[in-house]
DNA sequence: TGGGAACATTTGGGCGTCAATGGGATACGA
DNA sequence: TCGTATCCCATTGACGCCCAAATGTTCCCA
């Protein structure tokens, strides 16, 4: 598999470090990615992290003909100001910056959510609770489309 | 046949693991699905499984063209978030996961139930209480038992 | 029609490998 | 020089891979 998909729920150590999975880490090499790029979320609480690519598509979002986009010099703010490139140490751990704890509230643990080309860090509470509400959302107006459980 | 049928229920080992039913693995490799995608079900306490088509089928989705379509960025934390491609082991059996167990309240055996082009994973108890709730729910327009439901 | 052989399926368990985690030692920056 | 980050190695436990027992099914022949 070559996209992030999933979700599992890692510890942070004394030193304040966590294991990517392995199965992210597997997706990563796949897709050479050396140097992960971070930035929040604009919507959860949540670190969005991918490879270099996901700076250009915020990029071009500035620049693009999205008609939703954002004011371009707050915008700017946010993905260059806001943004941090990391990457793992050898047994494939980052740190839990304050940069990103801040924005997640991420305190002893970390759940990591796969979001096909990219994946986000999340604080185990706070995923859950966003998870339910958007599976709320979903059966409450989604009766239509493919609601009631089927799929086809 | 190429389409998953029928139902049948399966002990859980030692380990966690449960062997997926011979019929269904038949029909597995008649379409030469290697690979499964296994999501909860939107509305049932159960989790669905097929073959990698399926997550294109919930991802058209997210891009379709439905104007009333749910958020993007949270229709993509449950597909791609809640979603996992998993492989059978060699006697054809796949490990019930704390995933899988939270969304299904599983505990020591699971029943497949087919579902034409996909099939789910069930606990048998709760499966038999939905299973009569949407029998009693079809027939309660019409008579007594005899009755036949009458919602074609 | 009954018995049983041959086969298929389900279930159990050993063992090696790898991922997650912990911790010491070293390098680096404030 | 102290606090923090990075590198390296050790430990533990989970999972994949393999083989084997047990249970169930089909089919043939007496």
């Amino acid at each position: 598999m070559n996209r992030f998909l999933s979700n599992a729920t890692n510890k942070i150590d004394a030193k304040g470090r966590v294991s990517v999975p392995a199965q992210f880490r597997n997706v990563l090499a796949r897709l050479d990615i050396q140097e992960l790029y971070a930035i929040q979320d604009f919507v959860f609480p949540a670190i969005t992290m991918g490879g270099p690519e996901l700076l250009d598509r915020y990029e071009r979002q500035i620049v693009g003909d999205d008609p939703f986009a954002m004011d371009i010099n707050e915008m700017s703010l946010l993905i260059h100001g806001g943004g941090v490139f990391m990457k793992l140490d050898g047994e494939g751990r980052l740190m839990m910056s304050d940069f990103i704890r801040d924005y997640t509230k991420i305190s002893d643990q970390v759940t990591f959510v796969g979001r096909s080309d990219h994946f986000q860090l999340w604080d185990p509470v706070r995923y859950e609770e966003k998870r339910q509400e958007a599976l709320d959302r979903r059966m409450a107006g989604g009766q239509t489309r493919a609601g009631r459980g089927e799929t086809g």
